[in-house]
RNA sequence: GGGGAUGUGGCGGAACUGGCAGACGCGCAUGACUUAGAAUCAUGUGCCGCAAGGCGUGUGGGUUCAAGUCCCUCCAUCCCCA
């Protein structure tokens, strides 16, 4: 017998499954396809333990799936356009491409360290000109239909980053930037959307996929529908003022308008008298982010602009103000303002002594309540007073009532708003896929013809230390002409958002070198949708709402004919270091997967990191813990070449190691289908503990022996790739195992026959009782009440009841 | 402020529709092997108690024959949104 030596036979089989190719992915229609994906990596450097514990149970998972019969596709790719890559070039005076594409080439040795199934043949890589001239193509195509358009708006820029964000990536209540934590500040720029907002209701449709419920509620609550009415105000000079409302019920409550600072009508109506006030108001609110403005708790500031506006409803005279609070980018930048009914609204009211119109009345609340002591706000209870003929109307009944009065006055109309905003692809920074574009002064902006694509990047480039994009000043860049007149143009130097390319490269792992399509469609009308798609809750509302819109955008280019991109996702948690924090190279608790594989073998790592956790809580990482793990491995190996020979055969004990065989056999394939790793784990252990009994004993029978051992072989095949595999052959069989079939499970075999019968009285367990599993309650019932404990316990009284739990207990009540 | 998640031995964690709380593992204790250690093996290990027994799943209450699990209250930690 040799002892375990994971890195010798690790590097043996992964070069072995290399030359066989056995991780071949191709079509087979006689089998049931599985596309298995896992989020890509972003290629820093260096593998961490994160992506082994975000990768490791995946490929367990699909190894399953492929044991139980499926054609599955288990593909891999880099991330690769984004700043690091950028950082460091200027930092290093490295081109990002040749970084990144060592970072990449580094990454692949480590990958196939963990031995995982990936089929290397569909490696897909953003930055690939191959690839992101497919991206181009898609910027295009969006376009075309419409859904890309350019406009100059106030959008969310990371001074630090040098570049503009979307506001998905836009984080927190300072308002910072996703990646490198800076809080961002407003700039005004022609930039380019997308239109996700197009596509906010079929976004917030979930019946076609199986999604974590915590990430539904996310994705819900971020494109936000609000259901309520536009109405159309107008100042006193007649200029109309748009607002929309989800309390159309309490608009006889509005006793005021506020306008956001940068309204374009401020300017217009503002009276002379107060002219002076209103623009040093101005100024002041334009020094202030947008992060001071959107504190709720802060003290509310606006001035009155002298100028007023009529109530639709009621003809009242109301005052227009200006307040910081109101932000131009949500909404039409105007608000009525109900201060009885309106928490913030209430607060502005008392500050400025402005009125307030009590128009709904909470139940118990009389006259002599006297004045309302705050917003009053519910839209269940109470009833509608001060409303003209809507007055005593339940608040319950009155929006729809209200919403259709208003259409027929043509004051205003049902409406919905979504907080959803469009999505800003454009990127200041020169690692990234150029967006195809070029301005002409006679046509505008035109796409790049086809045939011209991808535009490259071009690679004689310097770095300003201000991160400044070189492609600004590189003139042959720059200077090209216009596909339309062939007249001079310029090129569009902004780069695409990196979730460009991560919105669709699931499609593109299915041919990773077709250049006539993005995607082959043969290919893709056998793998496609993705079936399980596996990664982290963080990109809940940014990478997961991005890919759904552009597969729904997709089905409108003719190219896919599904909506959802992901039937099926599962969040995994996080590792973390072993003093519980987010593991960081500054807190000195980052764990390293190189040196533990070079330790203990991918396999032992692999296993404890399924182990310590379910997988989607995620937890600690312990350096003492692993030691189950490699324990277990260890008696894997000793048992798998061990030659058993019974010395006294006990039919019992051959039976009982048959039912654990089954028993395990049902508690991992069930613990498989529902990602409970950690579980599986534990019941292969116990089966591993049954066969060291077992040895010792030797007393089951050979065939016991031999169905336990390789089951155990089989039932960890997913899990430990390589010993098991090893051990697989050491034992004759024919490669390779993770060929061959799931294991069954026998109901018959792993059947109990005898359970432990608790006794209770009055709740508390009294006595255990070894039984037939087969009895009736009767039976059950009349051994429990004459087992002397009980009795004993009983002390002569009476039972008042008995309860009999089949196969569990019964309960003795006196 | 709103929404969500979590809270179980010394530690990581188990517990399906309410039915033996603590599976499995780490650690620890005692013993064996060893010059010694590592590794390995055996036994034990929720807490209090010599024992009988009692007490135990963040807090307090409730429903039930029976609650980690269901309902209400509060507390703590984390995440998302304001």
């Amino acid at each position: 017998m040799s002892t375990y030596n994971p890195n010798e036979i690790e590097a043996k089989w992964q070069q072995q499954w290399e030359e066989t190719k056995l991780y071949r992915q191709v079509i087979d229609r006689t089998r049931p396809k599985h596309y298995a994906l896992t989020m890509l990596p972003y290629p820093s450097g260096d593998l961490h333990i994160g992506h082994w514990y975000a990768m490791t149970p995946s490929d367990a998972r699909a190894r399953y799936m492929r044991m139980k019969g499926y054609n599955v596709l288990f593909p891999m790719g880099f991330d690769a356009f984004g700043l690091p890559a950028e950082n460091a070039a200027i930092k290093n005076h490295t081109h990002p491409a040749k970084w990144t594409f060592a970072n990449i080439e580094r990454m692949r040795g480590q990958l196939r360290s963990m031995g995982a199934m990936f089929d290397w043949e569909r490696e897909a890589v953003s930055a690939d000109p191959g690839y992101y001239k497919w991206t181009q193509w898609f910027f295009k195509k969006l376009m075309a239909l419409g859904l890309a358009y350019r406009k100059m708006a106030a959008v969310d820029f990371c001074p630090n980053c040098n570049t503009t964000l979307a506001r998905e990536q836009v984080w927190g209540e300072d308002r910072h930037c996703e990646r490198c934590g800076t809080p961002v500040i407003k700039k005004d720029l022609e930039q380019w959307f997308f239109k996700t907002t197009d596509y906010a209701e079929e976004l917030l449709d979930f019946s076609q996929i199986e999604w974590p419920e915590r990430v539904k509620v996310m994705q819900t609550n971020w494109i936000g529908r609000s259901t309520g009415a536009d109405v159309t105000f107008h100042t006193e000079q007649g200029d109309p003022i748009e607002i929309f409302t989800t309390r159309p019920d309490t608009l006889w409550g509005a006793t005021f308008m506020v306008l956001a600072p940068e309204h374009p009508l401020v300017d217009k109506i503002t009276t002379a008298e107060q002219r002076a006030t209103v623009d040093a108001y101005i100024q002041q609110a334009q020094r202030l982010t947008d992060i001071d403005r959107e504190t709720a708790d802060r003290e509310k500031t606006g001035v009155f602009t002298g100028a007023y506006a009529v109530n639709p409803v009621n003809q009242a005279r109301i005052p227009i103000w200006i307040a910081d609070y109101v932000l131009m980018s949500y909404g039409s930048g105007a608000i009525m303002a109900v201060p009885a009914h309106d928490e913030r609204d209430f607060e502005f009211a008392r500050k400025f002594g402005l009125e307030i119109v009590e128009v709904i009345r909470m139940p118990g609340r009389t006259d002599a309540d006297g004045e309302l002591e705050a917003a009053y706000t519910s839209k269940y209870e109470g009833h509608l007073v001060n409303s003209g003929e809507f007055t005593a109307t339940p608040v319950s009944e009155a929006i729809p009532k209200v919403t259709a009065w208003l259409e027929e006055k043509g004051i205003g109309k049902e409406a919905v708003n979504y907080r959803l905003r469009d999505w800003l692809i454009s990127r200041q920074r020169y690692w990234g896929a150029p967006i195809p574009v070029v301005y002409c002064p006679e046509h505008g902006a035109v796409a790049v013809p086809d045939e011209q694509l991808p535009v490259l990047l071009p690679e004689d480039v310097e770095f300003m230390p201000t991160g400044e994009s070189p492609l600004k000043f590189h003139e042959g860049f720059i200077h090209t002409e216009c596909p339309i007149c062939g007249q001079p143009a310029l090129r569009e130097t902004d780069t695409m958002d990196t979730f460009m390319c991560s919105s669709w490269y699931q499609y593109r792992y299915l041919s990773p070198h077709d250049d006539q399509h993005p995607f082959d469609p043969e290919e893709g009308a056998y793998w496609l949708p993705v079936d399980q798609y596996t990664g982290g809750i963080e990109h809940a509302t940014m990478h997961l709402i991005y890919t759904r819109f552009f597969t729904m955008a997709m089905r409108k280019m003719g190219l896919v004919n599904f909506s959802e991109p992901m039937i099926r996702l599962y969040n995994q948690g996080m590792v973390l270091g072993e003093d519980g924090e987010k593991m960081s190279k500054s807190r000195g608790n980052v764990v390293a997967p190189d040196a533990l594989v070079q330790k203990y073998g991918a396999d032992t790592v692999r296993t404890y990191l399924m182990f310590f956790a379910k997988w989607d809580q995620g937890g600690p990482w312990n350096y003492d813990g692993i030691k189950g793990p490699q324990r277990l491995l260890n008696d894997v190996w000793e048992i798998g070449q061990y030659g058993y020979q019974p010395q006294q055969e006990d039919e019992t004990a051959s039976r009982q190691l048959r039912r654990k065989t089954h028993q395990t056999i049902r508690r991992v394939s069930e613990d498989m289908e529902s990602f409970s790793f950690n579980t599986a784990v534990a019941a292969l252990m116990e089966l591993r503990n049954a066969l060291n009994d077992g040895r010792k004993a030797a007393n089951v029978s050979q065939f016991a022996w031999q169905e336990a051992v390789d089951t155990l072989l089989l039932l960890l095949a997913p899990i430990a790739p390589h010993i098991t595999e090893e051990l697989w052959a050491q034992r004759g069989h024919a490669y390779s195992i993770h060929q061959q079939p799931w294991p069954q499970w026998d109901e018959a075999v792993a059947r109990e026959d005898a359970i432990t019968l608790i006794v209770q009285v009055n709740g508390r367990v009294r006595d255990k009782l070894e039984v037939p599993a087969d009895l009736d309650d009767e039976t059950v019932k009349q051994i429990a009440l004459s087992s002397d404990k009980a009795q004993g316990w009983l002390d002569g009284k009476e039972p008042r009841k008995v309860i009999v739990v089949r196969g569990k207990l019964v309960n003795i009540v006196v």
